[in-house]
DNA sequence: GTCTATAGAGGGATAGAC
DNA sequence: GTCTATCCCTCTATAGAC
């Protein structure tokens, strides 16, 4: 493994151990067990290598699901592999990284950069996947799935940071969205005469919209 | 105002605006037009100015919106006040606070003390007015209300730092979830055969659960 | 590529005058 | 309560030896 390699997944490391706020060239070369000179060599600057090190975390996490995702055909496949996702990101520290990313990237050009991308490739990845669960349902006319999945994707980074605080709450969070699910059923259940009560109110609103 | 007053907003402000990375004794003061020394004074240590400065202003803006929190009786309604409270709270950068404190709370014990009252503080809040709105509804049997509450709290947070990094996508994420409100019209349509139905349905997971 | 050393800024916190 | 001055630490970043 490279200094360059050490560093980057140092840097991803630190960032969800120690937060944005404790952050620093000093933190990740400690975890890197790296002089701290070298970020500087290699990277530039700080935020040079925490953005290298964010996009790379988030490729090969989603590249890692890809193969989980492309299993999955209905919703509540779906829903089982989003929980378990985040259990399993959740114990990576992968969503935490993430968290931590889009705080500092509020008020930090590089850093927004690289949470913007993060939070476009693991969007897209759901999309399609929703895309592929909703097809021939009702539910297809009624979602936009590409905002749908941009909600889901900015609700989890919510939902780890709230966990951070509060486990308990955050449980009984994920276990009423997990409830919800049933509306699934509801909407595929319908007869002919309700879908296309459904049809006619969905596209009145949209023109209103 | 007194100088406690001047830190507290102070704090507040300072943590929207630069963010928990940023956020500092020496940042707080400048933005009090303080002496840097007093927070000491004051609050003791940095960590419990903030701690205290988003409790207080939680409680304001809580305490602001319940008025309106009280008209509403509707979803829709509902629906509407919560877009609303997400772009005056927004320009106020309540928003952008919370979610920082979040950040910072995940290794900070008195800011992770702080994120739990704060996040505890709305979710009561729309917890009383989901419920009221919910009334008569089916839903009411579908849904677990406070623990909907708490997840619709920990998403405005996401949508919150999404925003910061691509206002674009967290616009059409809104608007999917805007979309989704016509799913509650279905359910509330639901004739009394279907009701029954769904009654069951819900019964059967709630067992398995 | 890697190391030590250090410059120079900013950080939390305290002492002590007023 | 408020101020200045200061201690001592950590920070980013660079210079220069190896």
């Amino acid at each position: 493994m490279t200094t360059k390699d050490r560093l980057l997944a140092a840097a991803a490391e630190t960032l969800s151990d120690h937060g944005i706020a404790g952050l620093s060239a000093r933190t990740i070369a400690a975890a890197a067990d790296v002089n701290q000179a070298l970020i500087f060599y290699h990277f530039g600057t700080v935020d040079d290598l925490v953005d290298a090190a964010c996009r790379q975390a988030t490729d090969q996490r989603v590249e890692f699901y890809r193969a989980y995702f492309a299993d999955v055909t209905t919703l509540p496949d779906l829903l089982r592999l989003g929980r378990e996702l985040h259990e399993r990101e959740r114990e990576m520290g992968n969503v935490a990284m993430m968290a931590q990313l889009m705080a500092g990237a509020q008020r930090n050009a590089t850093l927004a950069r690289a949470g913007q991308y993060a939070m476009a490739a693991w969007s897209a990845e759901i999309e399609t996947v929703v895309a592929r669960c909703l097809a021939g349902s009702p539910l297809a006319e009624i979602a936009d799935v590409a905002g749908l999945a941009r909600a889901v994707s900015a609700a989890f980074i919510g939902l780890e940071l709230y966990e951070g605080v509060d486990p308990q709450g955050a449980t009984t969070a994920l276990d009423a969205l997990d409830g919800l699910a049933v509306l699934i059923d509801v909407v595929d259940d319908l007869g002919p005469v309700a879908r296309k009560a459904l049809r006619a109110k969905v596209r009145r609103r949209n023109r209103t919209a």
